[in-house]
Order: C-alpha cells, then sequence, then structure tokens
DNA sequence: AATGAATGAGGTTTCATTCAT
DNA sequence: AATGAATGAAACCTCATTCAT
C-alpha cells in the first residue's frame, strides 16, 4: 500500500528529514505559483540544499508533488484516526469527527489547496494512489457517521453524507477566497454541523 | 465586465467561429493531458487550423484557458437564467433549480473538470474576473432558495446552502471516480435535493 | 528499407538543404571531439542555425549520428554502384572497384573515421540499419570479385576476400595515424592490390 | 614508457587488487553501454567497492579507460613474447604466430571491441602511449614475419603485411555480428593463413 | 487571413568529483 | 583506507511566440 519513492540516499533517517525539508519548502512554491510554474532550482533553494542533493531524494520533479499529497494524506489519516479511536459511540463522537476533520483543513488550507490543483499533474499511478487514500478517509467518516446514528442508514446514503462532509471540509480551503470573507471557521464549522444534523434528523447539538 | 481578448482579425464573424473551434479542441486536450502539458501547436492542430492562425485570434496561451473557463460560465449563466425566469416562487422551483443546474455540470463536466483544475493558471486579472462569475452564479442560486423558502433565513445560512448547492454539483464531475461509480446523476440528484429539503425543513418531494 | 528520422518540417527540399548542413557541420566537431563530448549546441552553431531550428529537423542528439551514418554509406553505394554498373567482367574491373573503392575512402576519411568510433553510441534499431547497410556493400564487392575471377570459388572465401578488402579500405582511413605515414594513398592501393591478386592467384597487374 | 596513473593508496599490492576488480567490471560495463554511458558510480559497484574507494585509486573516469587500455596491451604483449621467444625461425613459427594472435583476439574480443570503440575518450597524453603499444605490436609482428621468409622483403612491404594481420586478427571481434555467423575462429584463422601465405608465395600449408 | 519556419530562453536532469566523517 | 552525502556545471530538449511570405 505504500509507495516508496526511489533514492540514492542510504540513510533512513536522514531521508526523512531532507524530504520534511522538500515538502515544507515546496508547500509554499506551489501555492504561490503552482506546481508547474515552480521550477526545480526554486524547490532546492527553498528546501535549503542543492539541485545535485534534491536530485538524490527525488527522481523526478513530479516526486516532489507525490510527497506532499502523501505528507497532507497522512496527516489526516493520523488526525482522523486519533478520533475514530475513542469509543463512545455517540452523536457527539459525530460531531467531534467533523470539528476535528475541519479544523485539521483548517490549519492544512495550503497543502490542501495544492493538492486539490495540482494531483492531474501526477501520473496515472500516483494519481491511483492519492485516490484510494481519499477513499479511505471518506471510509473513515462512513465509520463515524454510521456508529452515531441512533437509526439504520442505506449504504449509499451514507457514502454520500460522507462525502458531502469530506468536501465541505476542503471546501474550506479550496473556496477560501469566498468562504473565509463570510464566515470564522467556528462559523463555519457551526453552521455545517447544524445543517448535517438536521439533514440526517438528529437533535440539535447544545454546543 | 466583460474581459475581450484582443484579436488583429477584424471580421467578427470569422472570430466567434474560429474562437469555437479552440475551445472545442482545447478542452479535449486540457482534460486529457492539463494546460501545461498541452502545447500551442496541439490546440491550433485541434483547432483545425495553423499555428500562426492561432496566435492571430489570440495573444498569450493563457487566452486560450481563459475563453475556456468564460464559455464554462456563459453556459451555466445562460440556463440557471432559464431556471430562475420562471416567474412561480415555490419550493418546486428550487428542486427545479437544482436539478436543472445537477443535469448541466452533468453535461458539461469535461469543461467543469478543466476549470478546476486549471484556473490557478490563469493571471490574477483573469482569476478575479472568474472568481467574479462565480459569486454571481451562487448569486443566482441565494436568490432562487430564498424566493423558494416559506420562511425567512439568516443571509449568512442562505450564502452557505447556496455554497454547499454549488460545489454539489461540481463536486458530481471533479469527483467523478468516486461518485460515478456509486451513483446515476438522478440517484445523485435525487439524493442530495433529499438532504437538503430536510436540512431547511422543507416538506418531502412528492417525485 | 529506409529509416526516416521524424521532422515537424513540411517543405521537403528544406529538410534536405538543412540536414546537409547538419551533416557538414557536426562531421567537423565528431571528427575533433566526438560524439558526446560534441554538445546540440555546437552542432547548430556549427550548421549556421539555432538551437531550436535544429531540434525541428531532428528529434534527438543520436538522430544527428544516423544522419552522418546514413549520409555516408549513401555516398559509397553510389559510387560502387557507378563502378558494378560497367558490364565489363574481367579481372581489370575489380582492380578498378578496389581503387575506386579506396579512393572514395581516401576522400570520406573523416566520415568514416566518426561513424567507426561511434555507431556503438546509435540505439539498437540504428545499428541494425547501418549494419545491413554494411552488408550490402560487402555483397557489392563479392559480386565484383565473383565477376572477375576466371576460375570458381567457394562462397566463404569469396565473403572472406571481400571483408578483408572492405576493411582495408577503412584501415586507410582509421589507422591513418600509422598507414598514412608510410604509405601516399596509391602506393597504399597499389600494394593493397598486389597482395589481394597474389592471394587470389591472379596475374600480375600491368600498370 | 610506463605511463602510472597517480593514487593516493601506498599499499602497492592492493592498488593492483583494487584496479584489477576495476579493469573486470569496467570492461563488462563498457561493452554493454560504452565509456561514455557508464558512470563512475556503476563502475564502483561493478567494482565491489564505494564511488569514494574509485577515487582514492584513481584521478579521473577515463583513467579506468586507460587502465582497461594498459591491461590489454599487456596481455597481447605477453602471449606475443611468448610466441617470438621460439627461436626456431622458419615458416611454421609464422603461422603459429598468427594463430596464436588470432587465439588471443578471440579470447579477447570484449576487450578489444571496447578499446576499439573508446580510445577516442583518452586525452591525447593516453592516445599517444596507447599508439605507441599498437606499434610495438605490430613491429612484433613484422619481426616474426621477416624471420620466417625464406626471401628478403621490402621494409614497406612488410610493415603492410603486418598491418594487414593485425587487423584481421582485431576484425574478428570489431566485426563479430558479420564474421562469426560465417566462420569458427579455426575456419576464419585457417583461411586467413592461407590467404597470406598465398600473398606471400609461400608453401601450402601441411595441417 | 493564413501559414509554418525560425528562434532562444529556460526547464529538468545527470554525473564527475570532493571532502568530512 | 573506506564511505557516501553533497555539489553545481553543463547537457539535452521543449515550446511559446514572432514574422516573412
Amino acid at each position: 500500500m505504500v509507495k516508496n519513492v526511489p533514492t540514492s540516499i542510504k540513510d533512513q533517517f536522514l531521508i526523512e528529514k531532507r524530504r520534511n525539508q522538500m515538502v515544507k519548502g515546496a508547500v509554499t512554491l506551489f501555492k504561490a505559483k503552482g506546481f508547474h510554474r515552480t521550477t526545480t532550482r526554486e524547490i532546492a533553494e527553498a528546501s535549503g540544499f542543492s539541485i545535485g542533493t534534491l536530485y538524490e531524494y527525488i527522481r523526478k520533479k513530479e516526486d516532489v508533488l507525490f510527497l506532499v499529497c502523501d505528507y497532507i494524506y497522512e496527516r489526516v489519516k493520523e488526525r482522523m484516526g486519533q478520533v475514530l479511536d475513542m469509543e463512545k459511540k455517540s452523536v457527539d463522537c459525530l460531531s467531534d469527527a467533523v470539528r476535528s476533520y475541519f479544523r485539521l483543513m483548517d490549519e492544512m488550507q495550503d497543502e490542501v489547496l495544492v493538492m486539490y490543483q495540482e494531483v492531474k499533474a501526477l501520473s496515472r499511478d500516483a494519481q491511483e494512489y492519492v485516490l484510494q487514500k481519499e477513499r479511505d478517509m471518506v471510509h473513515m467518516l462512513e465509520v463515524v457517521i454510521g456508529n452515531s446514528l441512533p437509526y439504520s442508514i442505506a449504504e449509499k446514503d451514507l457514502k454520500l453524507v460522507a462525502n458531502n462532509i469530506f468536501v465541505h471540509g476542503q471546501m474550506w480551503g479550496f473556496r477560501r477566497w469566498l468562504m473565509q470573507k463570510e464566515f470564522t471557521i467556528e462559523e463555519y464549522t457551526d453552521k455545517q454541523i447544524d445543517l448535517l444534523f438536521q439533514s440526517l434528523n438528529l437533535p440539535e447539538r447544545s454546543s
């Protein structure tokens, strides 16, 4: 399930460290100029090492983008996992999960925006990999919703609701110019949860 | 409000014709390879004329992308206008509008996908122009919703709901690999309208 | 049997002209620095046009080398053809052919040297193509020898003798530092023909 | 006359050992991909040590090629010396020498091919050195021929015949695709010796 | 109006070599 | 002696744009 980017470096710890530098530098650049307008030299510079060193840790420019995408999904999965681990299966759990997810999407706005706009620059393979990660995440939401509902719900409806929540979270980032002029992240979260609960016939949150 | 792409050609009719050829050819290419990976030569070829001729009708490659975006929004606005023109202000009007909008998003999937993935390649100016068009469209939805509701609703809630609907429509296209394996466009539309109506406390649709 | 190098130029006459410029420029450079040490920019400059233009007439640097090889073989085949066309089938015909071939190898020394040292830089495909041309040329020599001999000779012996002659011709060029200090091309030719005739038990040439 | 490649290692025995590893690995690689397409990293790996270590035993990549060429000539000279040492000066001696030389060329095919195709990648200095070795070897053949002939022969003719033999030997390797489909090494040797003897007016070999 | 040959800036990637450990 | 991470010059190639015909 893990797709490793080849490297000629042997020190695993160094790989980790350098690639983190890369992701950090690259996200800033991609956000500002997009993947295609960013040169590999700029990425190297922003990462704090030479172009030669950059290519010791990746094979192709595309690998940087893949690393960025991977980084995002790893973070999301980690966070979602924390919420899911909580064993209490109640309605509160759902609002907590959504709130948690939205907060993460707010924190990782830049990364999400970048990923949203640039995935299609990845190879078919990498796109498929990223898509699977997305499916996994939506599935996590499905589980939370399923656990939280006091009644049973059709599989398909579950899927749709989960997808809606998922997209609403990303939308906060990728439609920032439209949403963030109107709402704070708290307002946005509250209102979306209200709408969600209403559409699911759940009791008003006490908040 | 209209942003014209300069050209050295005098014959207005010819401009229209050639640019339609361009948009058609370009969308196919952009969908397949993305804006950056598509060359101007390919666009010219797909449009049925030479690279020299292409540059008689645009100034820069970016102009082609702009023309594509413009084309999409023109179509959406036109269609939404038709729905809005209907004077009856009832709940049915809302479901009709959403249904209509979703159907259009289904028809123009490719164009929407392209636009979604490539806007950031436009210049600030053009992006601002496109963003405004999007605001206009969301506003149209706000009007429809406002007109349809039997009760009054806060401005902010209206905006959020309109944005949700807008994104749900696009989501059908840009998350096609996830949605279209699960639903037909009719199912998707019905279910989303159901959820929408429930979240708005509107009576179940009869259909 | 012809392996065309793709180009984006449509004017056939122009292709011919530009490629001749290329071959001329490239041979000089390859002779001086070898294929790998010669840069595409140098080739473009030596050809009298820009790097961009160079790449309108070829796809890869390797194509230049292929064009050079092709040029040589075309020339040799043409010249050998002239000799072979002469219908008189006598011993003189053989010495004429060898003399003719050696003279050509002398004229095209640089090209032959280049080809000798650089064929292995070609792709498998191109190498196969070039090898076939070489087989063709050796076969032409076989025919001349066969026609000239007053007695019959085993197929294998014919092949060996033809190969020897062929290599002796090239050797004049690719071992120039050793041969050309010792002999003039006339001396070299005369002496090789003497040895050849003796080994074939043919009467001493009158010359 | 010996041209030493500088190194920072003191232990002479180690130098010898490591360089043998290098030559062995390098020949395989050069044969497969040519000198220029082979990277120093590959050479190091094929030699069984790290890139850092490689550079402890050579100064520049070219040194590896030089070492390979040197190795070949050392072997040839050694073998030819053995044959020459035999004091009997007869016609048999000539056919033995040729046979011996051809056998060596067969054994060292790969090395000879590599050297043939890559000498021009050496510096002027190294090329001059290698050329001198070649002159030495041709001269050894001249001596053998001179000793074997029952009549006197002009210096120039001697030189030419020696050169022909020399090239015929290498030709077995560098024209392998053409020769080795047609002949076994024994056939090839026999036939070439036949032709040689005939051209020198020597009696048919008994064998 | 239409064509397509020409241009060259600039992008990605490779790889010989160094040097601190 | 051995290692391998770091470097950056330099190579190949692409492609948006121009302009003479």
